[in-house]
DNA sequence: GTTAGCACTCAAATTAATAGAGTGCTAACA
DNA sequence: TGTTAGCACTCTATTAATTTGAGTGCTAAC
């Protein structure tokens, strides 16, 4: 069968309408809600169809209808492409426009901090659940490296990343360790790895440095472990999350148990790294940056009846972040798209030019 | 109207009763489930007059009695002088077996995800919400002040306060600065402020160092606030939370809107900072170190149909962080109490004695 | 002071009745 | 051939009526 431009139309009057309703949508009401001059007799008959060609459902025969995940689907890469095309046009506007103030003006010493109050201002403005992702550091590079000795046998490392983000650990040594050594231990570290990613502090460098520390090698090993551990723990993707009770405004997921599945998923939090990992290109949209799942797609069972829309941000150049938003799939997919670009856009302001 | 003793454990079997099934008890399953031997007439007859006492109260006219916050009180009281007489029994009996093999054995680098594990262990033991506070700062000594150069005008400084906290501030400066000034303020600020607590860095202090650093005023003094930050964000009672979910396995604390009042608070945490204050001496029980608060008594509106159980836990000297239990006004005050002993036992033993 | 017995109350569960939204299908129409 | 009016039918949701049972308070007897 074919989903030609009338079917087409009709639904998108009914998912449209079942967005703002949550009820399901009769062949009546979409007989006079659209311009098509239809019967309602006309509009069941598409609606069959439609429904045979797995757009939309019944909850049961005498209902109206329910758009599927795969209607759905249709409907947000329809939207997707509009929005896309609607960009393209504006692109040159938006270059003229750029400087102009941002709202926020504030130090940004402190990540974390801006990131969980974006998250708040984002769950306020959408009424959704909100997520954000610290920028993922495994891309990024150790900048610094300072050994500080606090007691006679702890050692204090404090790693600067790129982006100046810091990661304190505390070593505990065998033996005290005299200034010298440690003036030697900090030009070593900071001459052999500034400059390096996680991924390039493997193995085979500890070893080496290891090797031509002579009788430090031990020492020197395990502050290369520590180092890793630092940097692996800026890595292990942070989350913050904000407005989780804004799922009970919908009734579709606030039953207790859907409501709970959820929240403890956001507790949790590991479950949500899938969603706002760096899968660049994986199902984004190249222009928008913008992705969306729905259902199923979002492959964590306590959301299957939820939909995420994520985008990402710009932290340094090549270092990323998500920001997204988590509510029922009947969720105003444009604004949240809009909402989301502007806290990107925002974020992206904010950490590209720190200082005005 | 005189509590007497027979009053007194039939009140104890209502409420033992009621926390284990949560419904409304009867006169005749108390007529059975004591040993009193009385017929349920009689008990009714008691009931109505510790119901006039103001102990228990029916939810309507036909239903058996339930706890009210005061019956819940003297309960649980009752068992906290029952707790402190066992404790006192078994105190030398502690001394000996003190040094058993603590089951954690993990570095101590990273308090937050001590605490935040400990938290989760202990909301999946005892079925309710948990929740931490990191020690308090306010009375923590600034122990080392360590300033560098990341850039040539983004100065980090990096505070480690007793017991090993560590935080970081990064401060924008207006011109360059040498490395001999740096060697120069690390001394300054290490000589003048180490072993001072938040209150004692205060604004005289500060405009003391700032004059007697001559043209390097601005700077110091800016560097102060800087550090006066990092100590006043480990200082704003940051708290750990977990198993918020559990509230759903308590119908009466699971219809809509109960829960996302109290998940509300749970995400937002500023309102539990009134309970997890270091409010020693008010309220609490001398021997036991444990805080019992019930319904009301919370000061949190969200928790009226809940209970909150706390237990200080020692950081160091002096310095003390709160472990808190969060569950239905019916919850097992005993095994709380207990887990709580368990945990507050287990973190002292693992900061006090950081090296085995 | 204790207890048996009885009338009474009220929430909760069950059943019955009703209303209404929406469908599918057929037959007529343009 | 596509569109529409009309009608019988289905199924949910709501409301009302009924029943059940746990539990009480009170009285009178022990």
């Amino acid at each position: 069968m074919e989903l030609d431009a009338r079917k087409k139309k009709i639904l998108q009057a009914i998912i449209k309408n079942y967005l703002e309703t949550g009820e399901p949508v009769g062949s009546r009401t979409i007989s006079k809600y659209t311009d098509l001059n239809l019967s309602s007799a006309t509009i069941r008959n598409e609606m069959a169809d439609l429904e045979e060609m797995g757009y939309i459902f019944q909850p049961h025969t005498s209902a109206g209808r329910i758009p599927t995940d795969a209607g759905y689907r249709l409907y947000v890469d329809d939207m997707l492409s509009e929005k896309q095309a609607a960009m393209e046009k504006e692109a040159h506007v938006a270059e003229q426009t750029e400087d102009e103030p941002s709202e926020i003006d504030r130090r940004i010493d402190r990540i974390e901090e801006v990131l969980q109050e974006m998250a708040k201002m984002l769950a306020n403005n959408t009424n959704y659940t909100s997520v954000i992702s610290m920028p993922q550091a495994n891309k990024n590079r150790l900048k610094f490296v300072q050994l500080t000795l606090v007691e006679p046998t702890k050692l204090l490392t404090t790693v600067v990343l790129e982006g100046n983000i810091v990661k304190n650990e505390m070593i505990q040594v065998d033996k005290d360790i005299d200034p010298e050594t440690l003036l030697k231990l900090n030009i070593l570290f900071n001459n052999e790895l500034n400059g390096k990613t996680l991924r390039e502090i493997n193995f085979d460098m500890a070893a080496n440095m290891a090797d031509s520390a002579g009788e430090l090698g031990a020492l020197v090993s395990e502050i290369i472990n520590a180092i890793a551990a630092a940097i692996g723990s800026a890595d292990g993707i942070q989350i913050f999350t904000s407005g989780a009770t804004n799922i009970f405004k919908y009734p579709e997921l606030s039953d207790t148990t859907k409501a709970s599945g959820l929240i403890g998923t956001l507790e949790e939090k590991e479950l949500l790294t899938g969603l706002l990992a760096d899968n660049s290109g994986e199902n984004e949209d190249e222009n928008t940056g913008i992705q969306v799942y729905i259902g199923q797609e979002t492959s964590v069972s306590s959301m299957e009846d939820c939909a995420v829309v994520t985008a990402t941000y710009e932290f340094e150049k090549g270092v990323y972040g998500k920001v997204g938003i988590i509510g029922p799939k009947r969720m105003d997919y444009e604004k949240v798209m809009d909402a989301l670009k502007n806290v990107t856009g925002n974020l992206d302001k904010q950490f590209r030019k720190p200082d005005k």
